[in-house]
DNA sequence: CACTCCATGTAACGCGTTACATGATTAA
DNA sequence: TTAATCATGTAACGCGTTACATGGAGTG
């Protein structure tokens, strides 16, 4: 299945936070970026044209019990047929897009650069997953809390935990290459 | 630095292969998908207007030593311009994208979808982690070898490390996931 | 003689971001 | 009153893929 307007895959996240309740265009904006943020990320140039086309498709429309305040806002809550694409979505196998990962490809022609900023870049990297592990890890207490009231936050968990298994990785991996290019450049050093 | 048409990213890993030797379009995208595919991909639709740009940037010049078949074939070579280009990229700190993992995704509203479906999933998933990881081993001892003679090896095989050290932290969640998913299913079939 | 691989390129489109534009509400 | 936040939307652009179009060279 291709996506088209009303199914690419950026309708998937508006329709899976509309199925806990309905919501207004900012604050689905709001949930991606506190609770999806570990693997998904949303424009508000994507979001509300994605809306309106949802709404033009059927698969939410204008909550009716809503209050709008002074501000024209538009309040949305997930129809039947919402819930239906959503469903398929889910069925379908995932699909992955081309990895495109520039800290590697630095790595990898290194040899024609500065070795010193390469290892800066490795650090800085190292020190952006240790503090994303941290916030992992402060999410994780929390939903071990939710997840005895809400059967929901198990899965929540096993994205976190995802979050944290790379994490941990891509630690790990950096560790290891900066003592090998620490030893490149204190050689490279002894013989200029 | 924001990207424009000749500094654009997709043109660096044409300009790091130009560091090796002289090369034409289609044998810079057979490079690619050996030996980059880990971290990198580009398409065919991309490679060859990107060449004529950088042509016309003067970062990389056709080769006039080269032998031209009767396809049409250019081969082009880098030029001093183009090495302080890839050089000047090379010191930059590397920007990620934003992170869209449909896998994830899916995990995360499971509860509004089939849960074998997601198993299956997650299975598949961890399948081709595994076939990845193999693929990886494979290179990595090919490497080790190469590495006692080109010192260029041993940026290469950190780039493989990363993939096989992501790789396992994949295959670790999915394990963990798949444990707790299938109990899952096994209450809820106990009590339809 | 057919098939695969080598080789270059264009056109159309989808996806996604950034910047811009506008204005109301709330709290210091 | 001024700043931050809430709230919706458009325009321009960059990036990237897919499909298409063309044809030579080598192999069975």
């Amino acid at each position: 299945m291709s996506y088209n307007f009303t199914t690419r895959r950026t309708s998937i996240p508006v329709l899976g936070l509309l199925t806990w309740r309905p919501m207004a265009g900012y604050e689905i904006k709001t949930w991606i970026e506190n609770s999806l943020a570990n693997f998904w990320s949303e424009s508000f140039g994507q979001l509300y044209p994605q809306l309106a086309a949802l709404e033009a498709a059927g698969l939410v429309e204008l909550d009716p019990d809503a209050e709008t305040d002074g501000r024209g806002k538009k309040v949305y809550k997930i129809t039947q047929n919402g819930r239906a694409h959503l469903a398929d979505w889910l069925d379908e196998p995932p699909k992955s897009r081309p990895l495109r990962d520039e800290l590697l490809m630095k790595v990898f022609f290194a040899p024609e650069g500065d070795l010193a900023s390469i290892i800066a870049h490795v650090q800085d990297s190292r020190a952006t997953a240790k503090k994303d592990l941290k916030r992992y890890r402060g999410i994780e207490a929390d939903l071990l809390e939710r997840a005895h009231t809400n059967p929901k936050a198990r899965f929540w968990l096993m994205t976190v935990r995802s979050g944290i298994q790379h994490a941990n990785a891509h630690i790990g991996w950096c560790d290891e290459v900066l003592t090998e290019l620490e030893e490149m450049k204190g050689n490279s050093n002894d013989t200029d």
